[in-house]
DNA sequence: GTGAAAGCGCTAACAA
DNA sequence: TTGTTAGCGCTTTCAC
């Protein structure tokens, strides 16, 4: 049985020392109108009965919370679980404390967490928007309430007052499709995700642009609109292609997970990539590097990601305007797609 | 520019209304001695006026968060992110917030973590210990402000009053040698994790009484004490193992990354699993499945995990006392131990 | 250099 | 059924 000590507060300090609790709050605080005696002395009693302020005490009073909202789709996915590590070491270096939560991809979901957030928790929110969103309207309540919001990768310029943190997935989709060329692909398909979802979209358009300037022209089936991006749709997309009389030369992939759906059916039907078809996906999961064969992906520096969306929204809450950021990708070659 | 509306108050209700800020509180509780007519009344202006409570506020009154903090060796691992998913899922459930953070495996940050995690902003924590903590004596703080802990995975008893749930890492640990030997294997080596951790501890506990049991003696350069368990040990015992003179043809190792390592070091080399040398590992990864050849491990259901520690959390913050929770592993067997 | 008092937004005795 | 009041723990004007 262990006896829980009631916490002891400013006031018990006071009265133990005689004092009033504005000279320990001051005290406490290295106030300059307090004598070195009195703060030497208040700082031992304080440590000596073991005081922790009360921090919800001091947001009240202050209107400030010292903490930052993170919502995301998934927590428990590399690309997310990396950014949210990001944004912790950044939050924690300045004070702040990071309170998770995730929509599941849901859009009812995301609507009552922000409603949640809205409730003077936090002094920000970073997010990155549910597959299921298409309107993005219930962001703006955090605007309204004053509430900054930086949105990271899945993002939407929508959103009055927003801030933005993405990687340029217009280049990187033009990058890897420019390496496929060099690696001799001329039909190269494309898998694209849901295209009311920033990333996917853009990728698309990098995918069209890059294609349109190496001079090859995209067929009216080459590019497969997916529904959901799981390793199921390569799998699928694989026994598609084998009904195929114009079979491609190459694959390029939105989302690593399709891809090594893909690699993974290829490898049922004694298919091998590259020579067969040559095949990239993007985000550079860490499965990319350990798998046979490994795969050519797209490197979104995600951990930075959640540091810069971190310090973003943490000057912004100190009153500064930040500028939005566009991290350049790199393209990451391996096995998959390197002909030789 | 957007104009940033004060937050309306109950008091903005109750003077529009031409009532008390009691009677707001009580209406939109739903409490029995206010009339429907006069909820409706409140409940339409709130509405409209888009009150939001103020949760810092209730926290401070009711000496309640509804929040629970979680603090981990790394965020971006995916047995812990994954453990987080199914907390924050239990949580939300409950209604309470999650507050995460991270140790970096550093006991300092870990003590740092916890002493602002006792400053009031929680109403309990569920933790899993730094690998560099030996001493665990700074997990006491909590249970000193009433603050109640889960420890789950990397736990400690000796922290009084700590609630835990952990997998049966000996039991798993134990089947995995069954397993092996069943195969075929007689000389099966073990990579052991440091040993002040409770589950590389266990584990090798696990193995060692199943051994015994199976009959096996075991040599003295058989057991590998590692000081890390990243990949970079498990090439380096691949190498160790391949200036012996007696070789041994299985080896358990207590992490699916210091597996991983060796399998890529023997591919290396030329030597496949399981002709040249059966392997497995611990913690079931996701990359166990994708690569090549595919990683026998043990499942922990981690997520199911997470889950059960914020339950047991919550019930005990709600006044109940919880039995602690040793939750079943499963063998997943797979081609890198299997001989056929 | 220090104290008294107000107040952040809310709830819950106590009164009426 | 409703209002008044105190107070959660802290900071901060204002007065001394």
């Amino acid at each position: 049985m262990t006896s829980k000590k009631k916490k002891v507060s400013i006031y018990d300090i006071a009265q133990r020392l005689g004092v009033s609790a504005s000279t320990v709050s001051r005290a406490l605080q290295d106030h300059h109108s307090i004598g070195s005696e009195m703060k030497r002395l208040v700082r031992e009693t304080a440590e000596e009965m073991d005081y922790k302020p009360n921090r919800v005490a001091l947001s009240l009073k202050l209107g400030k919370n010292n903490a930052i909202g993170v919502l995301v789709p998934h927590i428990n996915r590399n690309f997310f679980s990396s950014v949210i590590e990001g944004i912790e070491q950044e939050a924690a270096e300045r004070g702040y404390d990071v309170l998770i939560c995730q929509s599941n991809e849901s859009y009812v979901r995301e609507c009552q967490l922000l409603g949640a957030l809205s409730q003077g928790k936090v002094d920000g929110v970073i997010a990155s928007v549910a597959a299921g969103t298409r309107d993005v309207s219930h962001f703006n309540r955090l605007a309204q309430y004053g509430i900054p919001l930086v949105l990271f990768d899945r993002v939407s310029t929508e959103v009055p007052g927003v801030m933005t943190v993405t990687v340029d997935d217009y280049r990187g989709a033009y990058r890897v499709v420019e390496h496929l060329y060099e690696q001799g692909c001329r039909r190269i398909f494309h898998y694209a995700g849901p295209q009311h979802v920033s990333v996917w979209k853009h990728r698309l358009e990098g995918y069209c642009d890059a294609m349109r300037d190496l001079g090859l022209k995209v067929g009216r089936d080459w590019i497969v609109y997916g529904e959901t991006i799981g390793r199921e749709d390569g799998e699928r997309m694989i026994r598609d292609i084998l009904r195929m009389r114009q079979k491609p030369d190459a694959v390029f992939f939105t989302s690593d997970f399709v891809a090594l759906g893909a690699l993974v059916e290829m490898k049922k039907h004694g298919l091998s990539a590259p020579r067969d078809l040559a095949v990239a996906g993007f985000a550079n999961e860490p499965f990319d590097e350990w798998i046979t064969p490994s795969l050519t992906s797209v490197e979104q520096y995600s951990y930075r990601m959640g540091g810069l969306a971190a310090k973003m929204l943490i000057d912004k809450i100190d009153g500064e305007t930040p500028a939005d950021i566009v991290i350049e990708p790199r393209l990451i070659v391996r096995e998959s797609s390197e002909k030789r």
